[in-house]
DNA sequence: CTTAGGG
DNA sequence: CCCTAAG
């Protein structure tokens, strides 16, 4: 219980200061006591120990500076009040936090090569996610001390030196509390520097004086933040290469590859140490990277679909859908930026899982117009901003690649396509590209203005700022290009475009004007009061190394704590690009039927096992969407034909929704499986439907 | 993790 | 489909 203890004294003083919470459902989970003590306490005790051995072995090394920071210090208080062996550990693991980043490599290494043998009752993903938690926690903590501005960067470059790292995915607490995601997975896997910074939920307050308290909490959190993302990378970096190799295929396949390989190559020694660990994983994440939806924290690629099951997520990653999620989710996310700037006829759910489909190739259209070019925050985070004074930073994560409307014969070749592509890309570049900056989806054309006039400081509107890549096609930056201009897109960084909006422009020029001022794009939502007075001017300089790729850029790495602080979180917005939900997948017919014929059997309360006996299969139908699918269906069958919508269900399976329906809400679906019982059903149904 | 429901 | 509250 001392460790408890322990805890509680950490929590508090968290929950003082900022309290991070995620999500409600995760939020739930944290309260389980049972759960939450088991989980941490064994965890923790495995990291203390772990811990201790790292010390023992690293104090002679890079470690030894333990307390160089008001933080360690006051970790160590922290920790102090505790009286157990485990004390040490965290200190350690405090002390690791103020050390240096060149001992965070120098520990890793150290680990590797020395501390693996020592620690033999630990696999080796476990050592590495110990040493990994090093690294992380002196992240965290270097946040916490003065060096702010540079730690992001140094994180930033220390991860990407690192051979194994691939797509790390870390999470961190600054002194703010804010969370900051990298996703350099994702870049790599794109072959672009793409780097992340999630929101942050500033308070003055605690900004001026994350000191001790701020130091305190993340003392306290050291144990358990990192571990979790670093377990993920450290063994996703292992497998890697399996991996990559593995995830080429499409959900289905990869995902049953991710099972099969997590079963294989992520496990540690023993169940029950992963089980601890997962447990920690899960309600540290709860804790440490609250807000998980708020801060879109590991969400950005990370969490996708599973984003309510953290660890799910996790595994995946392990085993390589981490990779295949982003690319995944990043088709997604250009899918429906085309979407925006599209004819019509394209349905952000149609096009979900095409990523040929970004070049949109219009019969209709003349052949290789550039029409515009748009660009969009990728994963909603795009523009990060950081205003430390007089200061805005702006980062922008990436810009999409101008929608091109192609124009090609059918049995033209995929090579020349590829041309087409190419060139009118390379015009794009070539004919110079402009930059556009709307606040509120709307243009600013004052190029006179100051940021701070428009709005744009650290508390403002930052959020609702998005730049556009304008081809420089018609030269100009008066107003009246606004209208002219190729259409811009902007995709405001929170927010994402409406899928359904109402938008629907015929020419993508035409988009912006009329869309964006309107029902924006993208903030919609925020666009209340500064809507009217929206100012306009347009900055001819981008940061250009941002500029200079079409594809995307990643630009500013400088994110500096203080910058994650200064950025307003602006709760309504969402920066969706990234936790964009999954894509549609309509029943089929054989689907339903499938389903159908499960729950005459099986019932309407055992999803569960519905899934298994009729989409066993068929993993992006989990037993929620089954649910959902009947809930619907017996909808569907209780209205009139006319009503019913998308691909007809023969109505002789309604007929036997309706009748199971019935049969299963008067038998309370109790002990089923019975033979008589899913006879009674059938005889039920045939009855019904006779 | 599952269920059950609301959105 | 998503999100949550509840077992």
């Amino acid at each position: 219980m001392v460790m408890k203890k322990r805890l509680d004294n950490g929590f508090n003083g968290f929950s003082n200061w900022t309290v991070p919470r995620g999500p409600r459902s995760l939020r739930k989970k944290v309260h389980r006591k049972k759960d939450f003590e088991d989980g941490q306490i064994c965890a923790i005790e495995l990291l203390a120990s772990l811990a201790g051995k790292l010390l023992q072995d690293g104090e002679s090394t890079a470690c030894s500076n333990t307390s160089d920071g008001d933080h360690s210090v006051i970790g160590t208080n922290v920790v102090k009040e505790e009286r157990s062996s485990e004390e040490k550990a965290f200190k350690v693991e405090c002390c690791d936090g103020g050390s240096s980043q060149s001992c965070d490599l120098d520990l890793e290494k150290t680990d590797q090569k020395q501390n693996l043998n020592k620690l033999q009752y630990v696999d080796n993903n476990t050592v590495l996610d110990c040493t990994s938690v090093v690294v992380n926690s002196n992240s965290s903590d270097e946040a916490c001390g003065d060096v702010k501005p540079v730690i992001h960067k140094s994180e930033f470059e220390d991860y990407s030196t690192k051979p194994e790292e691939d797509s790390p995915d870390f999470l961190e607490t600054t002194d703010t509390g804010m969370n900051i995601v990298n996703e350099e997975h994702e870049a790599k896997g794109f072959g672009i520097g793409f780097q992340k910074i999630t929101d942050s939920h500033n308070s003055k307050d605690l900004k001026k004086s994350y000191g001790k308290l701020s130091t305190m909490v993340n003392s306290s959190f050291k144990t358990k933040l990192p571990l979790s993302t670093d377990a993920i990378r450290s063994s996703f970096s292992r497998y890697r290469n399996y991996l990559k190799l593995a995830s080429r295929d499409d959900d289905e396949k990869f995902r049953s590859n991710k099972s099969s390989i997590h079963s294989n190559t992520y496990r540690p020694p023993s169940r029950i140490a992963g089980r601890r660990i997962r447990k920690l994983l899960n309600s540290k994440h709860w804790k440490v990277a609250p807000k998980l939806k708020d801060c879109e924290v590991a969400r950005s690629e990370s969490i996708g679909e599973e984003a309510r099951n953290p660890f799910r997520k996790r595994k995946l990653y392990f085993n390589s859908e981490r990779y295949q999620d982003s690319l995944y989710k990043r088709r997604r996310f250009f899918d429906r930026s085309s979407m925006v700037n599209s004819d019509g006829g394209m349905s952000s759910e149609s096009v979900t899982n095409s990523p040929e489909k970004s070049v949109h190739i219009d019969k209709s259209s003349l052949a290789a117009i550039l029409h515009g070019a748009s660009v969009q925050p990728s994963s909603g985070q795009q523009a990060s901003f950081l205003s430390k004074d007089a200061h805005v930073k702006f980062s922008i994560r990436s810009f999409k690649v101008p929608e091109l409307f192609i124009d090609v014969p059918e049995n033209a070749t995929v090579g020349s396509l590829k041309k087409i592509v190419l060139e009118a890309v390379t015009a794009i570049l070539k004919d110079g590209l402009h930059v556009g900056v709307l606040v509120h989806g709307k243009k600013v054309r004052d190029d006179n203005r100051t940021l701070l006039q428009t709005g744009l400081t650290c508390k403002d509107n930052l959020d609702t700022v998005g730049f556009t890549l304008e081809p420089n096609l018609v030269h100009n930056t008066t107003p009246a290009l606004c209208s002219e201009d190729p259409p811009q897109i902007l995709a405001c960084d929170m927010t994402e475009l409406p899928p359904s909006s109402p938008v629907n422009p015929v020419s993508s020029s035409v988009i912006l004007d009329v869309a964006l001022p309107n029902n924006s794009l993208t903030n919609s939502q925020n666009q209340d009061e500064n809507k009217h007075e929206l100012i306009t001017t347009s900055i001819d300089k981008l940061p250009d190394n941002s500029l200079q790729d079409c594809k995307a850029l990643v630009p500013v790495p400088e994110m500096t704590m203080e910058a994650l602080a200064a950025v307003p979180l602006n709760p309504k917005s969402k920066r969706s690009e990234v936790i964009q939900r999954r894509t549609r997948r309509p029943f089929s017919v054989s689907e339903v039927e499938a389903l159908v014929q499960a729950v005459e059997e099986l019932g309407t309360g055992r999803w569960r096992d519905v899934k298994f006996r009729a989409f066993e299969n068929a993993d992006h139908r989990t037993y929620v969407d089954l649910k959902d699918k009947w809930k619907t269906l017996v909808h569907t069958a209780r209205i009139s034909p006319q009503q019913r919508r998308g691909e007809p269900v023969p109505q002789e399976l309604l007929d036997r929704v309706l009748a199971a329906h019935a049969y299963w809400s008067q038998h309370q679906a109790k002990q089923h499986g019975s033979k008589h019982l899913q006879a009674g059903v059938v005889k039920a149904i045939e009855g019904s439907s006779s």
